[in-house]
DNA sequence: GTCTATAGTGCGATAGAC
DNA sequence: GTCTATCGCACTATAGAC
């Protein structure tokens, strides 16, 4: 009998969403979730520092999509043109099937503040990273961050709308929106004419 | 003897944030915090639903403030000029006389990151409710978030500088060069000359 | 105000991969 | 043999229930 199979954390992750969609999140107890794929409690704490990060590994894999679209961006492209390089590069890890899933695991974390922490929590460590390689490419301060900012801020309207009931258009056609709508509200000189 | 006290959720900050930045945040318990202020852990839980709660409580008056600046501003106000209302309605919480306690409060905050994360959820519920504002003022979608989400990452970029070492500028000073400086890079068309 | 479940840690032992 | 994943147990603090 095998001690271990390959694939841990990832079976750990996938019986977590499971548990938290049909039981609720803190109705779920780690040692549950560990028991459901044949491990104990304390092996569960050694993948995932806590609870709550059992639903949000795999966010290194979108900080990579972000900065694989500033790297692929010409030397001098303004930092505008770098967060929506780095928007249409994210775009990619959000392909239309990848919808339904995207919309269970949104549902569980909406159900649970602690869980909408972490994921802030996450967008801002996606936030201060893309800072980072902003600065890198000489971007000054504050535009490096405020570019960067405004990057995660464009992908998180993007990615409510995109996950809204009866949304069909595609994650890169609603960011390419979301950010014109941006562009124009803080280019806006004149007010409405209403 | 008295029994209780006024102030007690004060007292309790305060020792809290003694207590935090001497001792670091996870080696003092709620137990401590409440003790030393004669008081028993059971009623630190009944004032702060959790330990990380006693280090946010003032944000509603945050909110007050952005809320407030809102509701001065003129009716035709675009988007952006609301922003900066609100903003500069914020401003007015932080005089260079609190630029200590804020130091030495941001200071404990960033050794800990579920601190972090609270500070996070806490722009995040401000950003939240400035949208539900704006769009109450007839604002759409998504301008009202986009706009809402610039007004707290302007805000955030702000009270970084504000706090840095040396700073001399006020809140409200450091608050308008940021905002210009949104507007520049949103609205820059050519890239830079070098 | 007491009692309890659960999150999360520390350490030692064991079972396999290499 | 080393290295790492897993287990098992004891333990504290948080946080909620009674």
């Amino acid at each position: 009998m095998v001690r271990w199979q390959p694939g841990t954390s990832g079976r750990l992750q996938a019986a977590a969403l499971e548990l938290f969609a049909s039981n609720g999140y803190e109705q779920t107890t780690a040692a549950e979730i560990a028991q459901s794929v044949g491990l104990t409690e304390r092996t569960f704490f050694r993948h995932f520092s806590d609870k709550r990060e059992v639903l949000f590994h795999g966010q290194e894999l979108m900080v990579d999509a972000f900065l694989a679209g500033l790297v692929a961006a010409p030397g001098e492209a303004t930092p505008m043109e770098l967060v929506a390089a780095a928007l249409e590069s994210a775009a990619e890890l959000f392909p239309d099937e990848r919808r339904g899933h995207s919309r269970l695991r949104q549902s569980v974390i909406e159900q649970n503040p602690a869980l909408q922490e972490r994921e802030r929590h996450k967008m801002s460590v996606l936030a201060a990273t893309l800072g980072d390689a902003l600065r890198g490419r000489g971007i000054p301060e504050p535009a490096a961050t405020l570019a960067a900012e405004s990057a995660t801020t464009v992908f998180g309207v993007s990615f409510t709308q995109w996950i809204g009931a009866g949304e069909q258009r595609s994650m890169v056609e609603i960011e390419r929106t979301v950010l014109a709508e941006l562009r124009n509200l803080t280019a806006a000189r004149p007010a409405a004419k209403a």
